[in-house]
DNA sequence: AATCTGTTTTGTCTAGGACAAAGTGTGTTA
DNA sequence: TAACACACTTTGTCCTAGACAAAACAGATT
């Protein structure tokens, strides 16, 4: 039988799993994986099975998970402790939400418009968010770091939580009123579902948002704040923005700004975070939303 | 006076530039460009000055010139050829586009919103496209590349594009039928916009879209076209994306994909391409869409 | 205008070392 | 018990200069 299995270069194994060159050559170094093999020119080459392997690893990084504890172990012991960590917080998800979790589990993109839309009317933007779509994004994210779901059915989900979220808040947004809040997230941080989530909440309280997206040079933020004279900015980090990156990101932000302008943090990776910046306000739990 | 320039990290530069570390190192080894200075830890230091100027020769190289051409060039004789570039293929846009780009440099949410309401009812998802929103993106590109629009405002307008296709394709995609297309771009491409263009012109004639939004594992794209039981793959590249990649890729994709499974590339990225791997098909513009 | 050739340009990858910042652990104080 | 200060460990990012294959170009030929 031919192995036939697909080889990656450093370059898209960096692609691929957001683990940079630099770090994955240290960690080789350090704990002796990855141990790629070499081509005729020298250069490391990763068989897929290992990128799987980075790939595991990443999601229990994201966990919080320290690479030293991490690193060093095999597939099997990898296994068991993605188990254990699973088994600490397994709380059955409510009704709707495991409905919607089949519905993404048979990529039925009816099912799911269908749920997400009777959710909607039936409880208001406002409890949609925080007891449906927040929830169903734990759960998935659960789902895919224990192996359950693929990133295809990830992407999926997201796309159609866009796509819904977005003709709702168009909806809202048209009877908006102050204070004005400029939701951006920082570049590096791709994630826009949780500025959307935000986007949401606050329509349905009949504040004003302008959203500029994703990856938003801080320069470009506070020249944003002045130009549409937001009283707000709302920043979210997701699990996979750096963590070590955060807090000095969100004081650099803080010097750009006016001081009259009010920072809100959220998102995944500012639960962990204690100390801000003083004129930072955090909101870890989108129901903590200052309003 | 105390010089209170901004001041970025290569790891930074990269980010904000999409240009490689490497790559920023070998420019200033052989082109003397950038030239950072260097902190008290010997590593390298970019002024605003110099990232900004990054920005610009990046734009120039995706509009196909050479970095040994624009590199050793200062900023009054790239001033000089972006104005002889900007020349050749000048002609004034239509009066609802130049009408909306007046609403973007005021940063109007509502005027910009009921002037595309306006063009989207009176000529249909499929002109509306192709007349209004695919000029207005070329003459945005422009505007930023002249330095006359904030990157901010660049954002501004993506979003509320975002929203308000997602809102009308949701809409269209209620009675649409086979064949059906997945949509999807690669790791490295963040630009979705393209992707719901394509999916609004789909979704004009009747055909069914599954958006699997930006960035996505090839290995996860092949997946999902056998569980969706997709007939076509979409896929495209904005200007940013590393254009030496583009060929690779596509064929590192159909080989991935089953046979009959088609694949259709498009967007910016793909203009220049010449030889395209087989049972690759691509639409360089909209207009030509293989429907 | 397309295809084939040789030449130049270009981006990515290599090595092992260095260091500051974030995280952890221990002891002391309120 | 909780908050703080300190020393210790872990970790990611950056450094150097050289190498090389693939892409892009220029020129000749069909």
């Amino acid at each position: 039988m031919i192995e036939n299995e697909a080889l990656y270069t450093i370059g898209t194994v960096e692609r691929d799993t957001g683990i940079g060159r630099d770090t994955l050559r240290v960690w080789e170094r350090r704990y002796g994986f990855p141990a790629p093999v070499r081509n005729e020119k020298g250069e490391r080459i990763y068989p897929a099975r290992q990128l799987r392997h980075l790939q595991r690893i990443r999601r229990l990084l994201d966990q919080g998970l320290r690479p030293g504890k991490v690193l060093p172990l095999g597939e099997q012991a990898l296994d068991e402790l993605e188990a254990s960590l699973l088994a600490d917080r397994r709380l059955e998800p409510k009704p709707a939400v495991n409905a919607l979790l089949q519905a993404i589990l048979s990529e039925d993109a009816v099912r799911i418009e269908t749920l997400l839309k009777q959710q909607y009317e039936t409880h208001g933007m406002r409890n949609f968010i925080l007891d449906t779509v927040a929830p169903l994004l734990n759960a998935v994210g659960e789902y895919w770091a224990g192996g359950r779901l693929q990133i295809f059915q990830e992407h999926f989900l997201s796309q159609q939580l866009i796509r819904f979220l977005n003709t709702e808040i168009d909806r809202l947004q048209k009877r908006a009123r102050r204070p004005r809040v400029l939701l951006a997230t920082l570049p590096g941080e791709a994630h826009t579902l949780g500025l959307l989530m935000v986007a949401g909440m606050l329509s349905a309280h009949g504040v004003a948002t302008i959203n500029l997206g994703a990856d938003v040079p801080m320069g470009q933020i506070a020249r944003a704040v002045t130009q549409f004279r937001a009283d707000v900015v709302g920043i979210t980090f997701s699990g996979a923005y750096q963590y070590k990156n955060i807090r000095p990101h969100l004081y650099e932000l803080r010097e750009l700004l006016p001081d009259d302008v009010e920072i809100w943090a959220g998102g995944e990776g500012v639960r962990r975070l204690r100390k801000l910046p003083p004129g930072v306000t955090k909101f870890s739990t989108l129901e903590k939303l200052p309003v």
